[in-house]
DNA sequence: CTGTATCCATAGTGATACTG
DNA sequence: CAGTATCACTATGGATACAG
């Protein structure tokens, strides 16, 4: 039975999340191995599928599907389809999505600092 | 064969990561459901294990001990044994867990900002 | 070109029981 | 008190084939 539902990704319980703060909501809607690399790759400039695959290089159709339908989903990237042939569809960021730039340069900053400091450390 | 090693988690391919930058890095080491919030709980102050359980009232034992070796393996928090009866263990942040503070204030602030601007959404 | 459907492997998490 | 061992389940991610 188990009621398969693939199609999406993060939907775990909210109601431990709403527990604690907005950091925990945010990590859970920027959680997987994708989105952040996503969100990145879209802050420098709005993109269509096939340039999101070539600049991510090993993520695979489904999955950039369906990282792309939950960023949407949670507002953070915008779609935009032209009814052209062949089809065209672009993906930029919404203001929420970019309004996280300070974040995560911030988070960069940190890691590499971290990862400077540690850098001994065995891979 | 599989050779499982249930023992750490959040340990998928570095090379992709290498590949981008100190963010990706921070996240993998900032991965999975609790290691936020325990950092998070630890900022506040120092605690003992038990204590831990108390703040983070969903855990498991298993999952307590996992996350917080891994974040003393990388180097966020420090663990200190006190060769009591009974047995004493605190826990604490080291330099650069204290470092993330700003980074996750902002990732919170965000989070709210974002939460509201989409509170209508359905859950 | 831009996806969707199906099947599958693995990582992450949790429940429970047991130990120094 | 502070863990460890074992087993199981679910979510996540991937390969491949197919479709509008």
């Amino acid at each position: 039975m188990t009621t398969r539902k693939p199609t999406s990704t993060n939907q775990r319980n909210r109601q431990v999340l709403d527990e604690y703060c907005g950091m925990t909501y945010a990590l859970h809607l920027l959680g997987g191995r994708w989105k952040l690399l996503i969100l990145y790759k879209l802050e420098q400039q709005k993109r269509r599928f096939s340039e999101l695959k070539q600049v991510l290089p090993h993520i695979t159709d489904r999955m950039l599907t369906l990282q792309l339908r939950e960023l949407e989903h949670d507002g953070l990237v915008a779609r935009t389809v032209f009814a052209e042939v062949p089809p065209r569809v672009e993906y930029e960021l919404t203001a929420s999505g970019h309004a996280l730039s300070p974040t995560w340069k911030s988070l960069e900053a940190w890691g590499n600092t971290h990862r400077q400091a540690t850098e001994t450390m065995p891979g």
